[in-house]
DNA sequence: AATGAAATTATGAAACA
DNA sequence: TGTTTCATAATTTCATT
């Protein structure tokens, strides 16, 4: 098991999933909604919160209002796997704000990238100050089309 | 351009910034920081999500801390592109929880999609869930080691 | 020790200048 | 657009079990 897992209960669970569907509603509507007193509720939440199983509270822009058209999953396949290798292409990547998430893969690809930017031409601006940064030789980009799920939920 | 974006200025891209990085601070406190008026901070936020920009707020819960240690990339091939496929895939992978993100995509793969579960059994677990529903014949998955970054904030 | 009711403080929402 | 007021919600305290 985890060490960093937290146990939690029913009422949790709850909890959780209402606040990662939506965290506007106050708080005595949600205990109302579960049947909590609000005082419950709250000392759950603020337990969650200190346990880092609430890691935070953002707002959810949908890119495609701000013209953020399409997002692109960049496999990455390198022959340098020492850790300092990793430390600067993991730090270069990191700081780059269309980089939304990036992830180290077992098998074939190495690394993936997911990046949310406006068009093909904004992608290639991004994809050299990505290899400007750190040297990429084995680089392969797929385009998504349409993005028909995106839950910022997971399943507890 | 696309019919839905909006047009945003500076005060409101700052407000964007700020809120999708931590939606918890008060209004007065938002507003200080960008050294706007409260009311007028107030009302460029209600805007914002009037015009969708601001889709939601939420909690951001840390999979690891629930026990969910392991992203896989699912990428689904098919023979058939008729729309009528696609609406029952669509609707059959949607409505699984552990099914986060959801792509079509351009190229090779027709279709790519990111689960959040906790080991290999629960992946095996969710990969019979999803064929049940829908007959998948070409499926490749890659398993995620590490997630380095994971941003819900998009590039603004 | 844990829980819920109630008082207090802080914040959001709205009217108005 | 900023200032003031009012309503609502978050937080703390306290009594009860």
């Amino acid at each position: 098991m985890n060490i960093n897992m937290k146990n939690i209960d029913d009422n949790d669970r709850n909890i959780l999933k209402a606040l990662q569907r939506d965290a506007s509603p106050s708080l005595e509507n949600l205990a109302a909604q579960l049947s909590l007193s609000t005082n419950a509720c709250w000392r759950r939440i603020k337990r969650m919160e200190a346990d880092g199983i609430i890691a935070r509270r953002v707002a959810i822009v949908d890119p495609e209002a701000v013209g953020l058209r399409m997002t692109v999953f960049v496999a990455v396949r390198t022959s340098d796997h020492s850790d300092k290798w990793l430390e600067k292409f993991a730090a270069a990547a990191s700081s780059v704000e269309e980089v939304v998430e990036f992830y180290r893969m077992a098998g074939e690809v190495d690394y993936l990238l997911k990046l949310l930017v406006r068009d093909v031409a904004d992608y290639d601006r991004v994809y050299k100050k990505l290899i400007k940064a750190v040297p990429l030789s084995d680089v392969s980009a797929s385009f998504a089309m349409e993005r028909i799920k995106y839950e910022t939920a997971v399943p507890v």
